[in-house]
DNA sequence: TAATATTTTGCAATCGTATGCATTATTAAT
DNA sequence: ATTAATAATGCATACGATTGCAAAATATTA
């Protein structure tokens, strides 16, 4: 009934060892001997013994704890990420502790010191950026930071994001092919250098075919405002007759627009094509034309990095853009040979 | 460059005051003049400091942290909760832990091991279960457990779930005032109690009809299996022209093998009906009817009653059951005035 | 077997903060 | 102005572990 917290003093009586004893049993690396080791875990799994972690951090000045800072959980591809990250961590003996940043103030200043009070080995910032003077109290603090699926003019971080500027233009390579004329681009926020870097490369391929783009509206990556967006760019006298959507989370929303608002059909009007390739996107309902970005490559790579930072402070920070197939799928007319642009 | 852990003890000597002077400055309830409080808080902010809790925690024995167990974070159920949660909590000053539970093998023990290394205030579990040994060590240690979405025959912890035999009745309740006549069902994981509570609502309310179930299979929960389930029940000769599906998730997969494989129309051949109401299930591509599990208030609950057990160590396990509203929409017939059964 | 090298072990200090207790400064009451 | 009550402060200890150091135990070598 009460409270009871074993502690390695109390393992040490039983087992008859010093309190060190306990301590070196339970420290890999530490020397003990096979009868301590044997006499102490003997003692410690009768009472029921585990470190208290935190008293151990107060010493090591590590308490294997990583701080994420989220802000979309509505987009599918975090949740998928989060489950990915935790469990590579997790393998490595380390938890995620989980920071929401208000999608409303974008500043998480807040949100950063408490992050720092808990102590954390390290920081990932999942899709979400940090103010100069935040990076450097991070730095001050000896907190390495990650950015991931975002990138930022600090090169304090490291970042980890798929290859956006090539993604871009993979798709407008695509749909160029496929002979479309209007292509449209529905963009996400554009503070954010996902998409920033997606549209810079779409813009620049459809540049090398001596194209340009036809409509461009803003989603925010927001389906509401997707949906908006997607409303005036189909609302016209000529609409296009390809979209381009900087998210697949948006994309959805757009298609939905596009064929249950206005009756149009997917791809023999209008060819959509989005950015992420999330679970929903091979659905049938939607069969989305997408950019697949490699979730789990993407996380291997933050692991790997942010456990050499935490292991070696010297490290310097890297910049991993991967890349990502495009999924053909049906929502996009396929490049139709006769057809050669 | 160096690693600067600003101490209470340097800011103490900035201030001219003792470290004691410090500690209540920052220690809410704590008495201090108002002149140590400006010295120590302008000191406090020249250097940088902020307390570190776990230092703090190694005194107090709290944490600040809630440990949280989660399996399927790829059921949009989930991450909603937990941005809902993680908010709630952020509010109160804490901060969720995130543990993910191996999908395959259901058991938590050696992730609840962890979890108790870490000196976590409160547990919750999200859908997962815990033998009764585990629950014991957790009792032991003085660590109050909740489950949120999933019951147990254990009444040593609180739970918090939607009204899951009451939403299996209204499903039956409706699916017979539309006039179906073959009504199906496919169940979810059957060592869930979610799945066990819906179902023997759903039952219990066709029971009160005179009827029975026309076919059942099982879906796991998990999207594949409800696939393989799908086709089954809806490639006999006469097959239903109602089904409940036990999850949203589930029902999406379902109604995908339903019109795309089978080339069936929803609702006018078969009407389907999820649990959850998940975001999703508005989108238009499914415009699902389905039963709300109110995430919002099922989260609000549970924080509520983690930290009063928290606060007050003598507290009773309570168990919540919320009610939540059947959502009608576009995949189930709605009853026909002049259709009486 | 004696001398040396190596491994184990315990002691004691330490991490950064909270807090009981005794003391002093402040305020209120007479 | 004097005394009594209250608030503020500092001292010292504790939380539960890790770790450098020196002593003791064991293993190695000649």
């Amino acid at each position: 009934m009460a409270t009871k917290k074993v502690t390695s003093l109390e393992v040490a009586k039983l087992a008859g060892v010093s309190q060190s004893a306990v301590s070196r049993v339970f420290t890999p690396g530490a020397s003990a001997s096979k009868k301590t080791n044997e006499k102490v875990l003997s003692a410690a799994s009768e009472l029921g013994y585990r470190p208290n972690i935190l008293a151990r951090s107060l010493i090591t000045g590590k308490s294997r704890i990583i701080g994420l800072v989220v802000s979309h959980l509505d987009n599918y591809f975090y949740p998928e990420a989060l489950e990915l990250l935790s469990n590579a961590l997790q393998k490595k003996g380390y938890h995620v502790l989980v920071f929401m940043a208000s999608k409303t103030s974008g500043n998480i200043d807040e949100v950063l010191d408490e992050i720092l009070d808990y102590q954390v080995d390290a920081i990932i910032l999942a899709s979400v950026a940090m103010s100069s003077n935040l990076a450097t109290r991070c730095v001050d603090a000896g907190v390495p930071v990650m950015l991931f699926n975002r990138t930022q003019d600090d090169d304090r971080f490291s970042t980890v994001t798929s290859d956006n500027f090539l993604g871009g233009q993979k798709v407008a390579k695509f749909l160029i092919a496929g002979g479309h004329k209007r292509i449209g681009y529905i963009a996400g926020w554009e503070g954010a250098s996902t998409q920033h870097d997606r549209e810079a490369g779409f813009i620049e391929e459809l540049k090398q075919h001596g194209r340009s783009l036809y409509a461009r509206e803003v989603g925010n990556f927001v389906q509401d405002d997707a949906r908006q967006a997607a409303r005036k760019m189909f609302t016209k006298k000529e609409i296009p007759d390809a979209v381009f959507v900087a998210s697949d989370d948006m994309a959805f929303a757009v298609m939905d627009v596009i064929r249950f608002e206005l009756g149009l059909k997917i791809p023999e009007q209008v060819s959509v094509i989005g950015y992420d390739d999330v679970p929903i996107a091979s659905w049938p309902a939607y069969d989305l034309t997408t950019v697949r970005q490699p979730a789990n490559r993407m996380v291997a790579e933050t692991v790997s990095i942010i456990l050499e930072c935490i292991e070696n402070t010297e490290t310097k920070p890297r910049r991993i853009e991967i890349d990502g197939p495009l999924i053909l799928r049906g929502s996009a007319k396929i490049s139709d040979k006769s057809n050669k642009e």
